[in-house]
DNA sequence: ATCATAGGGACATTATACGTCCCGGTATGA
DNA sequence: TCATACCGGGACGTATAATGTCCCTATGAT
């Protein structure tokens, strides 16, 4: 099968190109269906008519149906799209980008998707989407999976599916309130992930600002400390990676902490920690739940991000977690691998 | 692999179409070169400005140069072509085909080409080149080849090449005149073949038409005799099938025979012998050389036939032979799986 | 010297792809 | 209930590419 394609790469790299837009299209049909030709075409960067032709004739071949509300997949192209799924990832050069990066990150394993997260939104869905498939192949029946918050988490949870592997898996929040909105939340992502994958969840309900008594106090209620324990004991971590800045804006750091982030020179955020170029920790959210100290014992960790605007981020964060799997997108790839 | 052509083909429905022309483009290249447009165009039957736009295409792709004496492979073109040869064998269905007509004409062995003979005149060469292929694989040094007359069998002698395994190898006639052109005789494509290949050969030089004395007389003959005993001593036959009467149209049979051939029924021909479609022989031309029932005790047998026309032809010949090697081509053998 | 054959340039003629504009139908929400 | 936004699809003139046709010069064999 490698062969097959390295021939044809050689032998008919023009017809390779429209097979990939014609699989793009598909899989941007699958992701957002059902969807109307001015609204697909905006997303996908094509023209109207070039994505009207396509999906003429993509129709005629039946692999997607059209009605009022829009165009979706037929049975037949969604089965195309699974079976033709690992060779469009090759062609795309995704695989190779992914040792690439492995190598150049020093990190344990890399995923690369498809586009860039920063120029089509629909991206986040298949990073989302992979970090759930990557999710499935390494969790056990009654494992516990700690869920971070953030845009991308919330796209893992959107993803999220039931999975008899899956069975019994048990969600909890991986840290409490870092003060963002409560659709990026932790607790939010991790219900909903939960209630995707008909799974069952533990939540953190701890405020976002702690005086040291407070902390002390509460993290011995029955409720909380049992939850705790149990985000201690997770065989599994999923997380965002963020640019230090945007996160701390988004999350109405206070001008002092955001001044320190700033002097600080942070580039990257995770749960809650924020790292300069160097990966070291110029700044944490004191808040309950897993700390950096934690990760290494933890079995799992999964760290996902995308999108070019990300990859100082992720280069700075990857330093702290050699051993994690890094789920990203094309967009951050080739922007990480380029310099 | 077959489901990840089909789903390429549900893509791109003429992907194989194109990838076949230039696969034939490349190997017509490696077999000619070094060799002009014209010619090239001429040989595989298409118009000389396509075959322009795929070669300058092939070049851009670093797969062909040109100079002034005409184009070639380059090194790169060739390990192309190698690792094609077996993929387009596969995507084409090829081999699928070969176990299928082996089963289905309970023959010893089957290989088919691409193509149909009856559509397109390239073919022939094809299922010469895979003729002298199986023959080289089975002769050894010093082994006599009987060969037959007819179009096809004209095509094999003229894609013969030397090869150290064809040392020292002899040539013969299978048979002695059955009527043809000069071109087609059984004497003249055993010469040419032997030239090809830089071996030896011996002809019988004898008349069509034998009385019954005449004949006696003649296999009497020291030199015509020495050839016979050659002839009988073959460790391999190498002999076309045709249609029945179209072969007995060509070679000018007496009205009387013709009437014989019709009247019982006759649909396949090989070397002199008129078959019905059970395989009986309803009809043989009188002459010197290989006997039907000389063919069970020679050691390799190939039969060589293509063209949807001659499906029928085969399937009732090769019921007498069942342990010849049958190169045949892909016109023919859906034909012969489709019904 | 001649002739056949080589690659490549030039250009009119298609066939195809594409941009653009429009229409009627159907959800959705004010 | 009506305005609105989005849906697929028809229509048509215009780019763009593929192809047929003809010609040129260089080169090697005879």
């Amino acid at each position: 099968m490698q062969s097959l394609l390295e021939a044809q790469k050689k032998l008919l790299p023009d017809l390779l190109e429209v097979m990939q837009k014609r699989y793009q299209i598909l899989h941007s049909i699958s992701l957002m269906a059902p969807i109307g030709r001015r609204a697909l075409a905006a997303s996908l960067g094509m023209s109207e008519r070039v994505l009207r032709s396509e999906t003429e004739f993509l129709k005629g071949q039946n692999l997607l149906s059209t009605d009022v509300s829009g165009m979706r997949l037929t049975e037949e192209g969604q089965a195309l799209l699974h079976t033709l799924n690992d060779l469009m990832r090759e062609a795309l050069g995704l695989k190779e980008l992914e040792t690439a990066l492995k190598q150049r990150l020093n990190v344990a394993r890399v995923v690369v998707v498809a586009g860039d997260s920063d120029r089509s939104p629909w991206v986040k869905k298949e990073l989302g989407r992979a970090c759930v498939a990557c999710m499935k192949e390494q969790l056990r029946p009654g494992d516990i999976v700690a869920v971070a918050g953030g845009t991308t988490m919330a796209a893992v949870a959107e993803m999220m599916t039931p999975d008899p592997k899956l069975a019994d898996v048990l969600f909890v929040p991986a840290r409490g309130g870092l003060g963002e909105d409560v659709e990026n939340q932790a607790n939010t992502i991790c219900a909903k992930m939960a209630e995707k994958a008909t799974g069952r969840y533990r939540l953190l309900h701890v405020p976002d600002q702690l005086s040291g008594e407070a902390y002390a106090s509460l993290i011995e209620e029955p409720a909380v400390k049992e939850v705790l324990e149990l985000i201690q004991s997770c065989r599994m971590v999923v997380h965002g990676i963020g640019e230090a800045v945007t996160m701390a804006k988004r999350r109405k750091t206070p001008p002092v902490e955001m001044e320190k982030i700033i002097a600080r020179h942070a580039v990257a955020e995770a749960f809650g920690y924020y790292f300069n170029e160097h990966g070291d920790v110029v700044h944490k959210v004191k808040t309950v739940g897993i700390q950096l100290e934690n990760l290494p014992h933890v079995e799992h960790v999964i760290a996902v991000a995308g999108g070019a605007s990300k990859a100082k981020a992720i280069q700075a964060y990857i330093k702290r977690a050699p051993h994690s799997l890094l789920v990203t997108d094309e967009g951050a790839a080739k922007a990480l691998v380029g310099d």
